[in-house]
DNA sequence: GTCTATACAGGGATAGAC
DNA sequence: GTCTATCCCTGTATAGAC
């Protein structure tokens, strides 16, 4: 009877909280129809009011865990750009790239992308990506309950922040950047190299073309550089 | 009978978008309703459909008329701020400050303001401020008219980008500034004194303490300077 | 016993008619 | 200015199927 317990198959749970990730994120919270979820999960509508109370609490729960697959998916390519640092600011601008990509594409059908890439399969944003559940949330913010949208700030935004801080200190104990405040250089690369993209995407409405991606990602990693570059590397 | 014509009283027409604007920024795009906008503007419901040939028009009209008076009001503070500049890094903060609070404030009523202030008067974000219906239209994003999207852009963000530069194009002639890029320059101060602020309210759907949006324009400008500033100012 | 399919009650919205 | 036609959506209830 409970509600948002653990009743039924929890196959049929996933297919639920995917599909409602793939029409949430199409849609928007409010024009979403809880029948359009039930269809695209292949399941009976009474099935999801088995899993899940009401909208509301199905549109909270895949949002709390899109902020952590998030989060994961960009502590991934963190590591993968960040780590070997043979070029620091190479290694800098690919991280912008990729990450504007796992946020912000649209998850365009014609192009595979690359099919054996992992960590990106089975994940809420098979279709659609997670920059559209973004915005879905985004939209609804002035009624989302005030301790929901703070655990979902703290899963995803506010992580990911420490996540690139913790790195930006590792590579200031190697003499590769100078910060005082790792936190603070997180923020500003983050609004230099990101921010700049998602507001001119409307967070992944409106696409942007790679090549503008990529400029936009150089001109704020150069900026960031003259910031927070060790001598060394600012020239 | 030309539905956005010039038909009825101008003054009616007036408290139709200004009560529009209110309701719009107040409730969303798809919550707000006809009636709740007529009631506000104290018309009927027919004049609204009188003035407007539906919804949708309505706020697209509402969205364009905002975008440009918020593009009006920011150059104002642009001009009060940085044309003076007997101080540069205090003339960048306090404009950071003072934006901040144009567009993000709520309008709270239990705070007058300060009612003899010019140019706030009248305009379409009396009550609710500019970022309330930002915050509706950058919701909607993925249902307006890439037209229509591409003009609001154009009057407000774009144009207030193109001041900025004037501006800092200014202020490099006079030595105080070193920029190569005026455009890129305007956006870097963008993104770093103002973005990380409106990211963090949502767009002005949850406060922020005066406290914190002085610390962050402070930040801000600092590390600008680090980019462009020239080395007399830089120290 | 859980899932499917469908039908239905209740409320609210837009837009038009009187 | 009020009143109403029409539609859509959430959430529930009523059937039967694996």
């Amino acid at each position: 009877m409970a509600a948002t317990g653990g009743a039924g198959r929890p196959e049929k749970r996933r297919a639920i909280t995917r599909a409602a990730a793939v029409v949430f994120g199409r849609e928007g919270y409010l024009r979403a129809g809880m029948d359009a979820i039930a269809a695209e999960a292949g399941v009976s509508k009474r099935t999801v009011y088995n899993h899940f109370a009401d909208k509301e609490t199905l549109f909270l729960s895949v949002a709390l865990q899109s902020s952590a697959e998030l989060r994961e998916r960009t502590r991934d390519l963190m590591a993968a750009c960040l780590d070997p640092a043979v070029d620091l600011r190479q290694g800098l601008v690919d991280f912008a790239v990729e990450r504007a990509r796992a946020v912000l594409s649209a998850g365009e059908p014609g192009t595979p992308g690359t099919p054996g890439e992992p960590g990106g399969q089975g994940g809420l944003a098979a279709h659609g990506g997670h920059g559209a559940l973004g915005r879905a949330i985004r939209a609804e913010v002035a009624n989302i309950p005030a301790d929901v949208l703070e655990a979902w700030v703290e899963a995803g935004p506010t992580a990911t922040l420490r996540d690139l801080a913790a790195h930006f200190e590792a590579l200031a104990a190697r003499g590769l950047l100078v910060v005082e405040d790792a936190g603070l250089a997180a923020e500003q690369y983050t609004l230099l190299t990101f921010h700049g993209i998602a507001e001119r995407s409307f967070w992944g409405a409106v696409p942007v073309p790679d090549e503008e991606v990529g400029r936009i990602a150089e001109a704020g990693v150069d900026a960031f550089l003259r910031i927070h570059g060790a001598p060394a590397v600012r020239s």
